[in-house]
DNA sequence: TCTCCGTCAAGAGCACCGCTCTCTAATCGC
DNA sequence: GCGATTAGAGAGCGGTGCTCTTGACGGAGA
């Protein structure tokens, strides 16, 4: 009974696993609007209707996808963190920023799918919320870590942030607890400096200009360290 | 002759002005892939195949699209730029940040088509390029223009660039003429980091998180300008 | 053991898409 | 005015997401 029941769910789940496989292949090589179910369903033998089992409807396939894609770069992230020593911050905050990069450049089609435009009439679902910071939570602890250990020197070229501005570092703390207002900021500026630069590369913006892309993002997130205020 | 054959260009001239401004309105509303030459047919009162006369391919008119959006952004960034005083070089810097971010959002969809995930089969004609840096060329003038000032100082922050950067630094010297190479990648630092900021505020990746996104935009383009060596 | 019910694949079908082709009508250049 | 060019209409091809119905299968309870 408990076995039987298993064994169909078991089967289900394999299924939903090769579906979510087979989505993810034709997603790297086409792209999500290259991405049709009835694509899916004949390279899996099946008839088109019988995906809708599975996933109710294409958007559900692409948050199954979105939900891999985020929990696959923080899993890269986590890793990248974890090679380093604990109380080398700018290190760790280097090889976060590296493997951001080396993940997006392996899989330009699901980082445009994690960073890029959001597809339209798509409502990322509350699923998509606790995978989608997994890599912003590797970064907020180095941010906290750093800030505990007393190595983080607020750089003399910054304003301190308005007072307004609390409310939402209040929010943001929840990933780097106990560091103060004016961090905060410069850790959102680091951050989203870190994704505007891996953007321009996999979109496309520095095509017929930049070549040395790996020299250039290694200089310029070192400068972001230090705007954050991470030492040599 | 000449005024008959220009009434027949004429006529066609006009046609293709009100299928992209169509076109336009249903980007802003549908997004990308919501765009359709059917659609745009049916709203003309066309059979969807006379569209083909004026544009061979979606892409095409997608193309059309996407120079007006650079375009559009490149003229509001120069107003913006020309509104201010010309030796206020920190002044054009906020501003041309501020009208990129209005502008984005104002038309989100067409920012998301300018720098946002690249259409998938889709590649960018030459005639986009020039269009393409017209907001970028803009913000070199200021560079250039604080540089042959004299009112760069460099922060003491940024560590010097590789001498490999030299190479790719020759190229984007062109639009920011006799400005050192370690201004040069600081340049970018900074421009990477202001299109990294819209474009989270744009694709969403500050919901449920900034709300006060005005305030900190604002601090932290203040930040990405001290880093790039601009005057208080 | 037999029956019943839930699950599943299959197929037909709807409305839409980009795009091509042919045919006819209008228009322009000479 | 006539031949050549251009424009629009319509049918059609292969594709899409999605819905609905039908019939087969298999596990659970009488």
């Amino acid at each position: 009974m408990n076995a039987s029941r298993t064994a169909r769910e078991r089967v289900r789940a394999e299924l939903i696993r090769e579906i979510t496989d087979i989505a993810r292949r034709h997603l790297a090589t086409e792209g999500a609007t290259g991405l049709s179910l009835r694509a899916v369903a004949r390279e899996m033998g099946m008839v088109s209707s019988a995906i809708y089992r599975y996933f109710p409807s294409r958007d559900d396939l692409l948050t199954a996808l979105i939900i891999d894609g985020y929990n696959a770069l923080g899993e890269a992230v986590e890793r990248a963190d974890a090679a380093c020593a604990r109380d080398d911050f700018t290190g760790r905050w280097l090889a976060v920023c590296r493997a951001v990069r080396e993940w997006a450049l392996a899989h330009p089609h699901e980082y445009a799918l994690l960073y890029g435009s959001p597809v339209p009439g798509y409502a990322a679902p509350q699923d998509t919320i606790a995978p989608a910071v997994r890599d912003t939570a590797v970064y907020g602890r180095i941010v906290a870590d750093a800030h505990r250990a007393g190595r983080l020197t607020p750089p003399p070229i910054c304003p301190p942030p308005p007072a307004i501005l609390a409310e939402d570092a209040k929010i943001v703390r929840s990933l780097m607890p106990d560091v103060p207002d004016d961090v905060v900021t410069r850790a959102i500026a680091a951050w989203t400096g870190l994704f505007g630069m891996v953007s321009f590369e996999i979109f496309g913006q520095f095509n017929n200009t930049i070549t040395h892309r790996a020299e250039l993002f290694e200089h310029n997130m070192t400068c972001l360290g230090h705007l954050l205020g991470l030492p040599e």
